[in-house]
DNA sequence: CTGAAAGCGCTTACAG
DNA sequence: CTGAAAGCGCTTACAG
């Protein structure tokens, strides 16, 4: 065996046994112009025969590339903490692939003023862009801008909530209909027969009723699919501040005999506030996610359950996906349902969102 | 601003200012004998200044180091696949950092066989090893395992499982009082006051009592921190065949009115199966663990609440502590316990472990 | 105790 | 259409 037949590694061995220069290799691997159709063959049947795998340390390392992801997702506001988790996620996200030459450009609007949404994309230069991650508060709006990234080829990613019928890469976020599902399921252990419940909407925003909705609709349809008899009574609180809210309320549980309450967003904070407030402790109370308001509720026993989706997570693995698509071309599920979890005052401690 | 002032990167940078080669400043930055006081001290000054953060690409691509981690975990036995997802962590963990020059080496032992665990101990060439990852399901054997390691100085991390008073790196698993805890925290929801309530322990490794024990004694306190009137009844069940297992549960059910049953471990499938088998439905059931069996059981009614402590997040993290405290010298949390993971038939389709 | 050189497996101009 | 060379930020012998 003499020196020229020593195995070596990589575009070297490959160039070696085509014949080529690994300039050409290089060519061939990125699918650059400028090679003939016959080495272009040679070196592609090597690399399929030797199963080639770029050395990723390597190719960054040599690669002077960078390439930036725009994340438009809504800030943290007083009302709620809940936008903290989704954005630790991407930061975290952002810091591991950093390494790999990945700048975030962070866009954060307001979820309760659609202005503020149009702003931060007017604030996006398109052209500078390799990629977008996305929660589409606003449906409209983001329809509109995500037709523009497909004119443009600009990858994207929702999380938190979907808008169906678009082109995103894929979707990290609740399913919502089945959450609402599951809350049904753990009422249901906890009410007699006859027991009336009552399914409270807070919001402010039109936008996302839809959300609330398909929600209250898994948790309505648990009742119809067990043929269980339970009265179910709804109300729509269109403001969110704690008197009209309280005051809504009141007049409620005033004229019915309420067992149980279950409420569809992370407002439920609000209404164990009022059931507090008012010594009533008999009351199931069931709502969403792990935000400071509502875990100091659960811990006291003013709360019951909350359901959580890994915001944290929906975040982290969002920005996952559009990486492992711009760099290394990679495209996993479209849909990825998070977890349904379910917190107590037991376990809350241990939750990691 | 002649040539000569021009801002380099890295190692380059650092040695311009030192005034030093480059391999002088890689001596002082790994620590390496032959490097006078002098120009440490100045290297280091300089590595301050700048902040200096190493290129870990760079660093992987150039060392031809080896990193060698033995896994010491039980193998998937017929009677359960629960270490199938640890062992899916592990793998994972291991793919993601094989590039940085990481090798596994995996000895998998009976779960119900001490001496296999011996054996695989006795397999494992220490010299060769700069980790260990495992399970100290036989505690007295674990012990003297680790005792040697501590000798040579190798860091370990415990899964799913601890042993106290060790000189772990960390332990990545279960707080199991507060699991027990949580589990009888779910219960009360479904219990009348007068309600008798039966704990099961199915077992045949008196090693293993420890681990129950724990959860156990978490179940009952909380019923007696809440003051909670309920009788709670126990069985001990040392034999894991359908037939002694369904016998055992015949004589206490039989001769008591019990409303509920808490199982220890992920056995609970054979009692869903016997309450199954003898069309008793209205008994509530909890038991552990995310397996194919429990899963069916869980589906079909027969289980209520499994609880799940993120089995593949047990081996995925640990390793990924063992790496970076080897690799980086980075050292995190010391007790790492996992969320407590409450799966019903409405979640368990989205439970990712 | 210190430095100069080669090389890790790629990419990037540049030259032809 | 193709090749030869330089370089990414480190580590590793080797020489002195």
């Amino acid at each position: 065996m003499s020196a020229k037949d020593i195995e070596l590694t990589g575009v070297k061995e490959i160039a070696r046994r085509a014949n080529v220069s690994i300039g050409t290799v290089d060519r061939v691997i990125h699918d650059r112009k400028g090679v003939s159709q016959n080495t272009k063959d040679k070196v592609n049947a090597i690399i399929k025969e030797l199963d080639y795998q770029p050395n990723i340390l390597a190719r960054r390392l040599a690669s002077k590339k960078q390439v930036v992801f725009a994340v438009l997702i809504p800030k943290i506001s007083e009302e709620t903490n809940y936008w903290e988790a989704p954005l630790l996620g991407i930061d975290q996200a952002g810091a591991e692939i950093s390494p790999y030459g990945i700048t975030l450009q962070k866009y954060l609007y307001d979820v309760n003023d659609k202005n503020s949404f149009l702003e931060q994309i007017k604030r996006i230069d398109l052209s500078l862009i390799q990629g977008v991650l996305l929660a589409p508060s606003f449906i409209e709006e983001s329809e509109h801008f995500v037709k523009k990234l497909e004119i443009r080829k600009i990858p994207y990613v929702f999380i938190n909530s979907d808008i169906q019928g678009h082109d995103s890469l894929s979707y990290f976020g609740p399913d919502l209909y089945q959450s609402g599902y599951l809350s049904a399921h753990l009422m249901k252990y906890l009410l007699k027969k006859q027991d009336e419940i009552l399914v409270v909407n807070i919001s402010q925003e039109i936008d996302n009723q839809h959300h609330l909705l398909r929600k209250e609709q898994g948790f309505r349809n648990y009742f119809a699919d067990k043929k269980l008899e339970n009265t179910i009574l709804k109300i729509d609180i269109k403001q969110t501040d704690y008197t009209y809210i309280s005051n809504s309320l009141e007049k409620v549980l005033k004229n019915h005999n309420i067992a149980a309450i279950f409420v569809t967003n992370s407002r439920v904070s609000t209404v164990a506030k009022y059931l507090a407030m008012t010594g009533d402790q008999r009351r199931i109370l069931i709502g969403f996610d792990y935000t400071e308001e509502n875990l100091s509720f659960l811990k006291k026993g003013d709360i019951d359950f909350l359901i959580c989706q890994k915001p944290r997570e929906q975040g982290y693995k969002g920005l996952m996906a559009l990486y492992q698509f711009v760099v290394h071309s990679k495209s996993g599920e479209k849909n990825n349902f998070m977890p349904i979890d379910i917190i107590t005052s037991e376990n809350c401690d241990f939750y990691l969102n």
